[in-house]
RNA sequence: UCCCCAGUAGCUCAGUUGGUCAGAGCAUCCGACUGUUAAUCGGAGGGUCGUAGGUUCAAGUCCUACCUGGGGAGCCA
């Protein structure tokens, strides 16, 4: 970690002193052969560069790593990326000295470095505050084949570089506004007495169908990972009423599109005595507040994605609402061949969208296009009482919620008539037989929310790691 | 699983009807430059053209198979 160079010149004892700085500023304890020599570095703060413009015209330490070099005879520059945002360590060949001035030419790109100078503005680029440098100090070396470049580069070759990509400011960015999203959610239902209840990733097979990773449990057979948190929401809501989750989920279908990912994170509400219409009025008060959250709180990174937030400025709740029906006669009137009774396919979702500003509901669909517990539609029992929420700008479906089947005779039928196992079910079931409510939830997958947010098209971006078919690593 | 597309230097790509086709920009290294912002200028190194066959006097180039990846569909959030 302590990796630094004397320059051409063997200046040990410079270097000593520099390196009793150094420890000093990182608050470990320094090596022996360093203990003659002590220096009292309180009166230079250490500050991080967001905070830089407090102490202008002040000696400060920064602990960063230099983006790019550029080097011109006399005077040179470094950039430097902290994560709180970046700065300009200039150095002038004759201020700094010819050991520190050659010291400055060992810096590569990514050299963790901690540069003590002086914080001032920069009247040729606004914004980014430069440091007078006085002291360098080397902390780890960076090989000069550092694989990202300030160039274009394609999807793929990013997606193996993860680790180092997410140092750009892009990406960070995107984190930044993905935390925002995190903090808002807490916040909404916080702020409207929901509880949060963590759920088992670790499952019996309750969905029965395709898609679930399964690994070996002790004597009990197989687990699963779960694909919802939702069936557990149920349990919980009747213990407390209105209740959360928030956590991974993982789909084992080999989806190859830029919306799909196999572990991504959900949330799912579920509340008591809520029917279908407050379901969806909760969702879209859901989504208008995590969106101005963003708006008001993150417009630097915003603009850093180029975000138009005009667009993003209307999203106002109520949405639009189509039901089922009349959605499937918009589309087959713009040239699709979807009948009524089918699900909506992906183009047909792009069909309704394209007319909208909003996210737009659409609600009942037929039962046989949808989950067995989700509630009959006591006006027309061929559908149920469940909305998906379609973002607009082509992000696709953004919500998948419903009013939930509390009559236990009905939910019977419908689990013999999906060929699902009762067994499977018996403590699912037991929430109808002991006190059933009339309840609902829904489910917000995360990443398709702030790649829509962010203005980004796949949502690969959207999370650190991502894991996909084909992407385990990094 | 199905449909479409792509694999040429570290990266992004060009390479015409098969015949100096082993190329460019960036990156890297060396040199120049006193305020640069993806600095600029000069020079250098760097590739079994995804793999294996085949056609041909001659194959990044045409054919076949395979591998790898991307986009889309389905499933869903």
């Amino acid at each position: 970690m302590y990796h630094w160079k004397l320059g051409p010149q063997g200046d040990a004892d410079a270097a000593s002193h520099r390196s009793t700085r150094l420890f000093g500023i990182l608050g470990v304890a320094r090596p022996p052969r360093h203990s003659s020599v002590t220096r009292d570095m309180s009166t230079v703060p250490s500050v991080r560069i967001a905070e830089l413009n407090a102490y202008l015209g002040r000696p400060v330490t920064v602990r960063a790593w230099v983006t790019h070099v550029r080097s011109s005879g006399k005077v040179a520059f470094a950039t430097l990326r902290d994560g709180t945002g970046t700065a300009q360590a200039v150095f002038v060949k004759h201020q700094v000295g010819d050991a520190l001035w050659a010291r400055f030419a060992e810096l590569t790109t990514e050299t963790s470095v901690a540069i003590t100078g002086e914080a001032r503005e920069n009247p040729r680029a606004p914004g980014v505050l430069d440091i007078g440098v006085s002291d360098l100090q080397i902390v780890g070396t960076s090989p000069s084949d550092y694989p990202i470049q300030p160039k274009e580069h394609g999807i793929d070759f990013l997606l193996d570089h993860r680790h180092f990509w997410l140092r750009s400011s892009r990406q960070r960015a995107i984190m930044v506004i993905r935390n925002e999203v995190e903090q808002a959610i807490h916040d909404f239902f916080y702020e409207r007495g929901f509880l949060r209840v963590d759920t088992p990733i670790l499952t019996a097979a309750i969905g029965e169908r395709s898609g679930l990773f399964a690994t070996e449990y002790f004597e009990e057979g197989n687990a699963y990972l779960a694909q919802t948190g939702q069936l557990y929401g149920e349990a919980a809501a009747a213990a407390f009423g209105k209740i959360y989750t928030f956590g991974p989920t993982f789909r084992a279908e080999k989806s190859k599109t830029r919306r799909h990912l196999t572990e991504f994170w959900m949330i799912e509400p579920e509340v008591a005595w809520n029917d279908s219409e407050a379901n969806m009025k909760l969702q879209e008060e859901f989504v208008e507040f995590l969106v101005q959250r963003v708006v008001e709180r993150r417009k630097p990174e915003l603009a850093e994605l180029e975000r138009d937030v005009a667009k993003l400025e209307r999203i106002r709740a109520p949405f639009p609402r189509l039901n089922y029906s009349d959605a499937v006669a918009l589309v087959q009137k713009k040239g699709s061949d979807t009948k009524w009774g089918d699900d909506l396919g992906a183009e047909d979702e792009a069909l309704i969208v394209e007319d909208y500003d909003k996210p737009v509901f659409v609600f009942n669909y037929p039962k046989e296009a949808k989950a067995f517990y989700m509630k009959e539609n006591p006006d027309d029992p061929r559908t149920v009482l469940c909305d998906d929420l379609l973002a607009p700008e082509g992000f696709g479906e953004m919500i998948g919620g419903s009013q939930r089947e509390d009559d236990y005779d009905k939910l019977v039928a419908r689990i013999k008539e999906e060929g699902l196992p009762m067994e499977a079910y018996d403590w699912y079931l037991d929430l109808r037989r002991y006190g059933t409510f009339t309840h609902a939830g829904f489910g917000l997958g995360l990443e398709r929310t702030v790649a829509w947010i962010c203005g980004i098209p796949h949502i690969r971006e959207v999370i650190a790691f991502p894991r996909m078919m084909h992407r385990l690593r990094p």
